[in-house]
DNA sequence: TCTCTTTGGGAACACCTACCAGCATGATTT
DNA sequence: AAATCATGCTGGTAGGTGTTCCCAAAGAGA
């Protein structure tokens, strides 16, 4: 029984009958177990991992293979506390660029994905904006990696956010399916 | 020979000389190699974790266990591929709350929480605006989910911005210290 | 029934991890 | 200044545990 495929680049959720395509791979409920599993805890091993999907170790692993070499399992990351290592600050960054540069954009992208302290950029809809979420020491060393931003190819507005807390911050994407696995099957 | 410590919760860079306080802990440079290597990769086996950074494999498990037990590193996650688990979307969402109804913070945030497509939400400075992350299908899954948000107790305003293209995105936060230790000492 | 896929068991190998003694550093005593 | 001690870290060792590939058997679909 298949709960969703991946075809051709795009996520499907299964009509469950008429099937007329050739999906490049499906998950069923118990590789989303597995993945949900995975996303709390990374470092469970083959065994542990087994025994919370119901399955025997050896399939298990087979499962988990397949799931990383279709790229459904990006990586294993250890999740380091950003205040302990000095960074306890958050500053959301609106970025603008000169309209009319898109000769920029890749350079200016190239720059960001140097910067250490950048730690998400994305693309906004309307004229040339870029959201970027960057971590930061203290104010003073905020001013350095404004400057820094400053500095890119094309930059023409930098519009800086602070955040007072953090309510909420996860790696765990949202899956179908049951959150346990069925012990039978 | 340390490179830094964590002092009654506020990060300090060693002077090197007149250290007259006690440090809840400290990080010298092998640690830093360490977090760096498991930030890329946090399923290495001890053995090859230790062969990274110049250390015997129970030297360096005794260092991770104890990074692990003063909370630098958190736990370890599987990232997943957001687009191929159906969710390819992101949206930039700006909250505001009614001004005057602290008492709505607690439960809204509480709300925040409890929703699956929210990745992230920071307070952020100003008068009780959030900014959250979500990830969303396509235009119609994010329809659900802003009616879900406006239905949030305090909430006043919704505003949406949709990222056209993810530039970057990371769980790598910077270390100061050598990329690569020394292999002597 | 036949075919194809997936499963669990087994075995060789690698790894984990607690305990050990040895070494370096720094403080205290003589 | 020399000797002694204490502390903290290091690498080595070994038994228990986990990993991972191969194979035979069971299950699902045609």
């Amino acid at each position: 029984m298949l709960d969703a495929a991946y075809v051709n680049g795009t996520f499907v959720h299964m009509p469950l009958h008429d099937c007329n395509f050739v999906p490049d791979f499906m998950i069923d409920s118990k590789d989303t177990a597995i993945l949900r599993v995975l996303q709390r805890n990374g470092r469970l091993t083959n065994v542990e991992l087994a025994a919370e999907v119901y399955l025997s170790p050896s399939s298990c692993l087979r499962r988990v293979q397949k799931l990383e070499h279709d790229g459904l399992i990006e990586g294993y990351v250890a999740i380091l506390n950003q205040t302990v290592i000095g960074k306890p600050g958050t500053v959301f960054v609106q970025v603008t660029l000169d309209s009319q540069q898109q000769e920029y954009l890749h350079e200016f992208e190239e720059g960001v994905r140097a910067l250490d302290d950048v730690m998400d950029c994305h693309l906004m809809a309307g004229d040339a904006d870029y959201i970027l979420r960057v971590i930061v020491a203290d104010a003073s060393d905020y001013e350095r990696i404004h400057e820094q931003l400053t500095r890119l190819p094309g930059v023409s507005r930098v519009k800086s956010a602070f955040a007072l807390r953090t309510v909420k911050r996860t790696t765990q994407l949202p899956l179908n399916g049951p959150a346990v696995p069925d012990r039978r099957a």
